[in-house]
DNA sequence: GGTACAACCTAACGGTGTAAGGTTGTCAAG
DNA sequence: CTTGACAACCTTACACCGTTAGGTTGTACC
């Protein structure tokens, strides 16, 4: 009646949440279903519940190990450098998974690796010099600003720049007559160029609020 | 067998689509259903079918509706201005409609209301002398910024500031000793001091960019 | 009077998260 | 060596979801 086959390690949460993670990057569909990731575990799908109370939970694990991703620039770098590569960092963590961006405003439990960037980030700001009330405006910014364009970036219906002209020429059709001159100029002009690549606007942006915070420092350009 | 009753007038595309915003907003939890929404409109899950293709054209058509309540500001007040309040005026349609911010990543085909905006947008600052690049650009962090911001305000997971105490207290509780010092100084220094509200801090990062933007015009200054 | 069509309905399928409760293997205390 | 607690996993079932396939019905035009 026993028979004894060895019993295979336990799942430990970790390793539920980077096969999740690992299943949401294959599929471009976002997070797995429950069945699908007990599947591709080997167990069944209500057994998960053993570990995680309830889906959400899963969730809030995967949004961590995403920011779980964003490297912590050395010291020493000066606020602006640092900022730079911080926000950097985290687009890139954000384009690498896609769905993640869709799952953050859902989630209100921060994990350790979201609090521990969040902590990073004030930190850089006020031993720059800014005040509380400073770094919670330049926090806002800079965090708006790297949500908001990884958001539009990845809602782009296309990846490669050959995928685009054909969305752009779809879109160019559709405008009527002569309505949205501007919008069909721009298209045209500039997203039908070849070589353009949205996400190399990044930087520009980037770099326009960055200046904009220097600016508002109490001694612009005295610290390091 | 024929009873009389008198046909009630036809749906329309409109009044669906209107149908499912105002449910969308009543239930915190996003657009409905088929099944609700058939059952508001007092025909069958099925019968939608009949106006829509799939749920996808609904979502697209209610995130049509939410742009379509963007102000379009009168001509002749500075590209600044005009910039401002068409910012502020899209913050606060996406706040009135929190389930919009979460769809418009997933949307690829833009409705009437979603092209008239952008192309004013990009009117706008074409005719206060940015070239099509730097329209682009100053299109691209604009609405970055926009974006990013109403969706953190979105997910702060309170609304009163009598709310905003318990949450950050039990999130200040979670704080492990001394870990995240700039996280806890900022909680407790800035959003737990009475009258805070986030909200506040959209004007001040608009503002950042803006200057930042007219820094970058050919001519700053000069054009109205 | 026939037929074409818009508007709506019925039934069903495969998918979802999860409540409720059962089974099994391991291990420490009596 | 037995007993019982417990972690890890399973079975069944429910209510919900979007959507396919294929009706039915009332009206309008030739």
């Amino acid at each position: 009646m026993a028979t004894e086959q060895p019993r295979r390690a336990p799942l430990t949460k970790e390793f539920v949440l980077r096969t999740a993670v690992e299943m949401a990057d294959e599929a471009g569909t976002g997070p797995p279903s429950m069945r699908k990731l007990a599947d591709r575990l080997g167990i069944e799908a209500m057994s998960l519940y053993h570990h995680f109370r309830n889906k959400d939970l899963i969730l809030d694990g995967m949004v961590d190990l995403v920011f779980a991703e964003i490297d912590h620039p050395p010291e020493g770098l000066g606020w602006q450098e640092g900022m730079r590569r911080r926000a950097t960092s985290m687009r890139a963590a954000l384009a690498r998974h896609p769905w993640a961006i869709r799952l953050l405003d859902s989630r209100t439990s921060p994990g350790p690796a979201t609090l521990r960037h969040h902590d990073a980030v004030i930190g850089c700001l006020r031993s720059a010099g800014f005040s509380i009330a400073a770094a919670s405006s330049a926090l806002s910014v800079l965090d708006s600003y790297v949500y908001g364009f990884t958001m539009q970036e990845l809602s782009l219906p296309f990846t490669s720049s050959a995928g685009l002209e054909e969305v752009a020429g779809s879109i160019m059709e559709r405008l009527p007559g002569g309505d949205y001159p501007h919008l069909a100029e721009m298209i045209a002009e500039r997203a039908l160029k070849p070589g353009y690549a949205y996400t190399e606007e990044f930087g520009t942006g980037l770099d326009l609020i960055l200046d904009g915070l220097e600016a508002r420092l109490p001694n612009p350009g005295v610290l390091p």
